[in-house]
DNA sequence: GATGAATGAGCTTTCATTCAT
DNA sequence: GATGAATGAAAGCTCATTCAT
């Protein structure tokens, strides 16, 4: 029986392959669940639908992941992974300013959300429950970490006179979250009340995701700089 | 049989006072869904967790609502009429300058949703639903009404210079409703993070409402006015 | 709801009149379940079975008694009561000799096990498992009691002189309720091998009756009286 | 493919030694399987835990013995072999008297029983399914063949006069299987009831073998000779 | 008007077995 | 010969709803 062995092998990262720690069939059956997840919520999106959804038997659900459950659990060591920003090596790139980097940092953002609409749909879901367990733990390692990342590129900063002492790191943040989520988890609304319908659904995705970094690099800017 | 009779006539008996549409008991049960809704999602709880919070019968809610779906239009009939900002007076109001409006617009704003944070939470989950029938129409009403009128409101500051004259109204407004709102789904994260579990709840609702005040409207300032 | 609500009344035995704890549903269930676990072990038969030959609904299962594991619970409840051989009043009566009493509580035991044969083989089934929970424990208590009234019985017949001084109780009570139980439950075999397929079931519980009677009290006798 | 080819031939390689015809794996699978049929029952017991408990794959049982089913058949026919008292020779032995030869057998039989607990366990769960198939038969067979070694047995007695005319032979087996039996299948109770929790597992099966042949052949003794 | 009883439909999970190698 | 992967079937249970009173 296979179950769960190699689910906690490390990623052995090569120069160009990732070998992913989950098989094909588990991506398969991952990636179907992540897109009725963000649709119908983890309770409304039952084992038959990912199995349907996936092109597997319902069996294979408990099979490879043992429940509904740790089949959500692994979605999130899955795609979380890749949550972190990855900002280590740019907070200490000295070739970018720090107003630079504060760019850089938004429109990755932005970027990483919109990539992964539907992961990110889940997570919008789930951060919402208070005691998830396995979740709610992964969840908070990644934001503890991005926010202490931040700290330090901002700190850079005003190290360098660039930024105000006085900043409120933390509501910044979540404003930078707070926006962009809400924009990708209310955009049938935009849409239909900012009348651009008429767009595909690809440049609506491009007229969103410049629209968010104009406006959310000037309030960054507004907030971080002072008036010139 | 009684069934649906009264629930979508509200009565305005009074010039000032609305009677609720709903008896003692329908708004007990709309309480405790909006609750259990709140914490777990529609799909993640059962009529028999309403009941038994709400200390009615199973057969009730049926009863009352005709069926759970029901019971959720209803819950979004009865919060969703005072979601609805109440701005028309404020816009119209000429003791107020512009940016004493949208001061006042930012507080409103911030108050209501900390108010009424279950039911917030509620229309979170439900929003990111695409084609959700008549909570999806009922949601978009009220966005595309609030957003007439801030848009009318930021308008008379532009007529008389106060405001720069091109802004993007629609992703100013969405970063408003995404930070509330991530701040509160995402609160139990922002106080562990930031080290804020010895406040009581009170003081912990207190601290962010000021906390969001303040960071809201210099975020608007800067977007809406000239530096100065 | 009604749930488990009346299960913990108590029996009012008023002079005719035994009210059952269980309402006649519950019955039809414990007396269908009975036979299947009877025949074919708890975990052979399956809820849709019961259902079915008790000729209710699957659900209703759950809804009278919980779960499978509590409807066998309610079972020895049930049936549990009655198997206590009621010898108090016997043990007590000064009407009858030691050696009478002995044989009645034969006839009676005899009697008891042939008349609640599938109960008997579902007990027979249980009892082999280590550590039943409720069910070891409501079997202990009954062993138990049964053993010491036995005891305080042959006691009576000690002291006054009609029995043996040393007798194994505890084995002689094992041989009882061993012969009968093993008869009970081997009796297609035992039909066969002497050849008795003539005879009607009926007929044939009758001749099994007898020869258990006279086979156990001749033991009996032979074990606690002195030879004559 | 193997399958199921050497099954039902015993090979007797020398007089005296009957290789099995069951490999290495096979008995290890066989071993597992009765140990939790014993304590579980047969529909208790998943042919997962069996491939567990026997260190080898799930696959296996099926590759080795066609089914679940099956696997409990070979069993019987593993362990059913030596089922048999092996009564044929003692039975004509001439060195011993009729009496010697009911305390072999009484000894005998405890001793068969006592050694094979696990696997009697299970022979006392599936004799209770009236039509068992092949188990049934094998069973019977066994049953019938004893029976028939007893009765030569205990004829012997009464022609030379040892034994009285009349004695219920199949009753008195059932005395003797049903005493053994019941104290195999439940002396978790009899030791809790009798206190001997202190004695270790070792100490008890002596005690009870000890007590079951004095009291057994005290029974047989007084069943079958006239009293002196 | 209100509710205990009842249920069909659906849920997640485990089952024994077979397949492909 | 041996086994990891896979699966149809069935398990026990809970669901939202309706019925009968």
């Amino acid at each position: 029986m296979f179950k769960f062995k190699q689910l906690f092998n490390l990623r052995r990262i090569s120069t160009t392959v990732i070998m992913s720690a989950y098989n094909e069939k588990q991506v398969q059956i991952m990636e179907a669940a992540e897109k009725l997840f963000a649709d119908k919520g983890f309770e409304g999106t039952s084992v038959r639908d990912i199995a349907e959804d996936a092109g597997v038997n319902q069996a294979m659900i408990s099979y490879y992941f043992g429940s509904k459950e740790k089949l959500m659990e692994a979605m999130f060591t899955y795609r979380g992974t890749s949550s972190l920003l990855q900002l280590e090596e740019m907070v200490q790139d000295k070739t970018l300013t720090p107003i630079q980097k504060v760019e850089k940092l938004i429109d990755r953002y932005i970027e990483k959300l919109l990539t992964n609409q539907c992961f990110h749909r889940v997570v919008v879901r789930e951060q919402m429950v208070n005691n998830n367990g396995f979740i709610s733990d992964k969840l908070q390692e990644i934001k503890r970490l991005n926010q202490a990342l931040i700290k330090e590129l901002i700190a850079q900063g005003q190290r360098n006179g660039d930024f105000k002492k006085h900043v409120d790191i933390p509501l910044l943040m979540i404003t930078l979250v707070g926006t962009v989520s809400h924009l990708i988890t209310t955009q049938h609304f935009y849409r239909e009340i900012n009348n651009l319908q008429s767009l595909t659904e690809e440049e609506f995705q491009k007229h969103i995701r410049k629209k968010l970094s104009h406006h959310l690099k000037a309030i960054f800017k507004a907030t971080l700089m002072y008036e010139q």
